[in-house]
DNA sequence: AAGATATGACCAATATAAAGGTCATCTATA
DNA sequence: TATAGATGACCTTTATATTGGTCATATCTT
C-alpha cells in the first residue's frame, strides 16, 4: 500500500465546512472582492481560495480563519462572546481536571 | 529561494484556534479519552491530535471538525441553529449577488 | 452583441503536514 | 511511594496540500 489513505469525514464534518465556505463566498461577494483579489489578500492562490469556497476538508484551518478575518465575517459565536474571554474559562474548566487521563485495567469505558 | 513560504496568522485566527483546541482538549478530558484513544478515533496519529489541541493554523480542517464531532462537543453556533437551514439561507443570498464580481478600470475599492 | 473579465476544473511540480517513532518527564493509582 | 501509564517535545520519512499555471466556459459591461 502505497498512496491508501483515505480519510473519511463525517457529515457533520462535511455540512459544517460546506456552510463556512458558503459564508465566506458570500462575504467575498458581498464586498465585491474578485477571487483573485480575496486570494492575494490571504496570501494564497486562487485555487486554495475554491477549495476553501467549497469546504474542503483538507484545507489548512489557518486560511479559512485568516479568509474570515480579512471579510470581516463572523464563522462562530466565540467572535461576539470574546474570545480570549472563552478561552480563560476553557483553561479554569480544564484545571478542574485530573491533568493525567488513566485507563487502569479493565472496568472504563461506558463514556458513549 | 527554496523553501521559504512562512506564513503569518493574524491575532483573531491564533486565538480563535487556541480555543478550539482547548474545547478539544476540555472535551477529551470530560470524558476521560486519553491521547492516544482519542487520535484513533479521529484516525489520526497522536502527534497531529496534539497539534489539534494546542491550535495549530496548519492542520486540517476537518481533522478537528471530525475531533468535535466525535466528542460531541459544539464549536460553533451553527451546531444549535441547525447547519442545513443555515447552509440554505446563505445560498438564498448568494443567489441575490451578481455571479460575476467585476473590477472595471478605475473608480472602486473604499469597500474597507 | 462583442469584448473583457471572472470563474471552474484540472494538472505537474514543490512545499509542507501527518505518521510513527523515540526519549524524558510527569502523575494517577494501588 | 513505586510504577505503569500518559503526556510533551522532537525527529525522519512519507503522504498530501499548495502553488502556479492552462484551458474552457460563463457573464458582466459598454
Amino acid at each position: 500500500m502505497a498512496l491508501t489513505h483515505k480519510r473519511t469525514y463525517s457529515r457533520y464534518t462535511l455540512e459544517g465546512l460546506g456552510l463556512f465556505g458558503k459564508t465566506i463566498r458570500l462575504g467575498r461577494m458581498q464586498r465585491r472582492l474578485t477571487a483573485q483579489e480575496l486570494a492575494e489578500r490571504i496570501g494564497v492562490s486562487r485555487s486554495t481560495l475554491q477549495r476553501i469556497e467549497k469546504g474542503d476538508p483538507r484545507v489548512e484551518i489557518g486560511l479559512m480563519f485568516e479568509a474570515a478575518a480579512i471579510l470581516g465575517v463572523k464563522l462562530f459565536d466565540a467572535d461576539e462572546k470574546g474570545i480570549a474571554a472563552l478561552s480563560d474559562r476553557t483553561d479554569d474548566r480544564i484545571a478542574l481536571l485530573p491533568r493525567h487521563v488513566y485507563k487502569t485495567g479493565k472496568h472504563l469505558v461506558d463514556e458513549f
